[in-house]
DNA sequence: GCAAGGTC
């Protein structure tokens, strides 16, 4: 019989697709690597019929890049990083996934790669391929690709069945990203660790062998960026004197605010006029212009994505974003959790969410919610959650597999673990319904209102229980046209405040929402600038907030002053590589142009950095005189 | 000693 290898990106995948294409009827074996697992079944492929079949994976990717030995640090001018070769390194464990992956090919007939289905996972799956052909050149030509986007049978049978070829433009967009990545990092990391190495060491207060690393990275420098600009907005913030009106009602024994249709204006003597015009045509009566009653709603939360999880995380627990994800990853492994790393917020439509809502009946916190979910009794009954807009086209949203019941002694896996199930069983649920009326008053010439809202439904916030909605105080019972006495009427000032200082939940979003690092990076981002000392926890009134350090603010106005023309600190230049690459993947540029495009441009900024270095020094010795 | 991206 013909002998297929079958390859994926990690364990879990290789564990289920042989699962699925055996019929459940595959055998074990170990590998050299301990991540890794054979699995031997028999399946009919359409370019080899019936065949005996290996399914195995490696766990992530096979190589990483470095520059050759003779462009180690120290050992070349920095420049020459920009241009020097570039050569595969491998770790120990990746050493043992290839040793493995060219055993398994020995006596093969047909490769198939089964990597996830976006861009990492195409490079990763042409990783596998060399790999395999160093191992039996005969394979060349039988390569083929399953493209799958979620683990159900039908569908990963359906991959097998059709099976494609490896994106050859997907390779040479991440192999682009790669070395752009490598060489601007490399470089500018000598350069500043160099000029500003011996500075930095002597105010942190350092020991000679604790020479610290000033790096700086595609990614680094925007997320830095984006604290930096919030602490300057909070430190040059000017508050400004607005003013205002404000009526009140009597509402029984209390009265009720009307707030000024005009919200504030920041001129006081027009305030002024308006409120004598008002005081003398009206005095002190108003009228009821207006009564709008409607029925509104607050939505259940979209289904679970990584960003989502940990900012949540940061916000309801005060998790770092990288706990959160290492929980998350433990969890996943003990088999609690789906896989937590994911972009997608739409759960495929064949799946059994109802088995999984039944799950957790058992559990004594959300049990008898998940209970009244599936049984009532009450109209908060199981519904299909809402769907997002985003598929990574790998993994579904986040949800728990299996009930924990009191299977778990660490804190932070015990918080994510109630977090997702909390999540899930919300996006499973009603909306919460409510009732808003809007009354609006007319006082001279000018409108007044004052909203009231009546919670009639909470359904999903009995277990979504970091959200509040509340019933407000009621609206004084007034009539349409009625004529009302006011309790009083005022002009009032007030004064503009500062943003907040940026909290990590705010810069999950940010990065996101700019492209700056993926959902398995964005974490350790944020971890790497606290460990190169450019940004520090600090707590203040039980928030901890990120605040940069004097070389952090150092490094944005240095770079600042030599006046690039694309900021790094902005996340405008990654941005503009990830449309190069989008180009590539879509065949409309090619690697040696995007490459070489955006390393002459690295190029050029190295050298405009080079000869201005004396601003960066100034700037630094300047910000720290200031503190 | 340097990057960012996978995954454990």
């Amino acid at each position: 019989m013909p002998r297929v290898l079958c390859v994926a990106e990690k364990n879990s995948i290789a564990k289920s697709v042989a699962g699925i294409l055996s019929g459940g009827r595959s055998s074990r074996r170990d590998s050299p690597s301990k991540y890794i697992k054979n699995y031997d079944f028999t399946f009919d492929f359409p370019f080899s019929g019936s065949s005996d079949v290996t399914m195995t994976s490696v766990a992530g990717h096979l190589t990483g890049l470095d520059l050759d030995q003779a462009h180690g640090w120290g050992k070349c001018p920095i420049p020459q990083v920009f241009d020097a070769p570039i050569v595969e390194i491998h770790t120990k464990d990746q050493e043992k996934m290839a040793s493995n992956i060219k055993r398994e090919c020995r006596n093969a007939d047909y490769i198939m790669i089964w990597t996830d289905c976006d861009r990492e996972g195409e490079y990763i799956g042409w990783e596998i391929v060399q790999a395999a052909l160093q191992g039996n050149r005969n394979l060349q030509g039988n390569v083929y690709r399953a493209i799958f986007s979620h683990l159900e049978s039908r569908h990963i049978i359906h991959a097998a069945k059709n099976p494609k070829r490896l994106d050859q433009r997907a390779v040479d967009a991440v192999r682009t990203r790669m070395e752009v990545d490598l060489r601007s990092g490399v470089a500018f990391t000598r350069f500043l660790t160099e000029l500003l190495g011996s500075k930095v060491e002597r105010d942190l207060g350092l020991k000679n062998n604790q020479r610290p690393i000033i790096s700086y990275g595609t990614c680094q420098f925007p997320t830095l960026g984006f604290v930096v600009d919030r602490f300057e907005r909070i430190q040059k913030f000017i508050p400004e004197t607005f003013w205002y009106i404000v009526l009140s009602v009597p509402n029984g024994p209390d009265t009720t605010n009307f707030q000024w249709e005009r919200g504030h204006l920041f001129d006081r003597l027009t305030v002024a006029v308006i409120f004598e015009l008002c005081l003398e045509t009206s005095r002190n009566i108003a009228k009821v212009t207006d009564i709008k009653s409607k029925s509104t709603s607050k939505y259940r939360p979209l289904p679970l994505t990584t960003v989502e999880l940990q900012k949540n995380c940061s916000r309801f627990y005060k998790m770092s974003a990288k706990a959160s994800l290492d929980a998350a990853e433990k969890l996943y492994q003990k088999g609690y959790i789906s896989y937590p790393r994911t972009e997608t917020d739409i759960f495929p439509s064949k799946m059994d969410l109802q088995s999984l809502v039944e799950q957790q009946t058992s559990d004594n916190r959300w049990g008898d919610y998940a209970k009244t979910l599936l049984n009532g009794p009450g109209s908060n009954r199981f519904k299909w959650p809402r769907a997002g807009k985003n598929d990574d086209k790998a993994h579904p949203p986040i949800h728990p597999i299996i009930s924990c019941g009191a299977g778990l002694d660490n804190e932070n896996e015990k918080k994510v673990y109630e977090y997702v199930t909390r999540h899930f069983l919300a996006c499973c649920s009603e909306d919460s319904k409510g009732h808003s009326t809007t009354m609006t008053l007319k006082w001279g010439t000018e409108f007044f209102t004052a909203s009231g809202i009546v919670v009639l439904e909470r359904n999903f916030l009995d277990v979504y229980v970091w959200m509040k909605w509340e019933t407000t105080k009621q609206l004084p019972n007034l009539a349409l046209g009625q004529d009302v006495e006011l309790s009083s009427s005022l002009m009032k000032d007030g004064q503009t405040s500062p943003p907040n200082h940026m909290t990590e939940s705010e810069l999950i979003l940010l990065m996101d929402a700019n492209g700056i690092g993926t959902d398995a990076t964005i974490a350790e981002h944020i971890e790497k600038i606290q460990q190169r000392d450019y940004i520090k926890k600090k707590k203040m009134s039980k928030q901890t907030y990120l605040i940069p350090t004097t070389l952090g603010i150092s490094l944005v106005h240095g770079f600042e002053a030599i006046g690039l023309e694309d900021s790094f600190a902005k996340p405008f230049l990654r941005r503009q590589m990830e449309v190069d690459l989008k180009l590539i993947c879509d065949g409309n540029k090619n690697k040696l142009e995007v490459v070489n495009d955006l390393i002459t441009k690295y190029q050029e900024y190295y050298g405009l950095t080079s000869t201005n270095q004396n601003k960066l020094v100034e700037t630094y010795m300047n910000i720290k005189s200031l503190i």
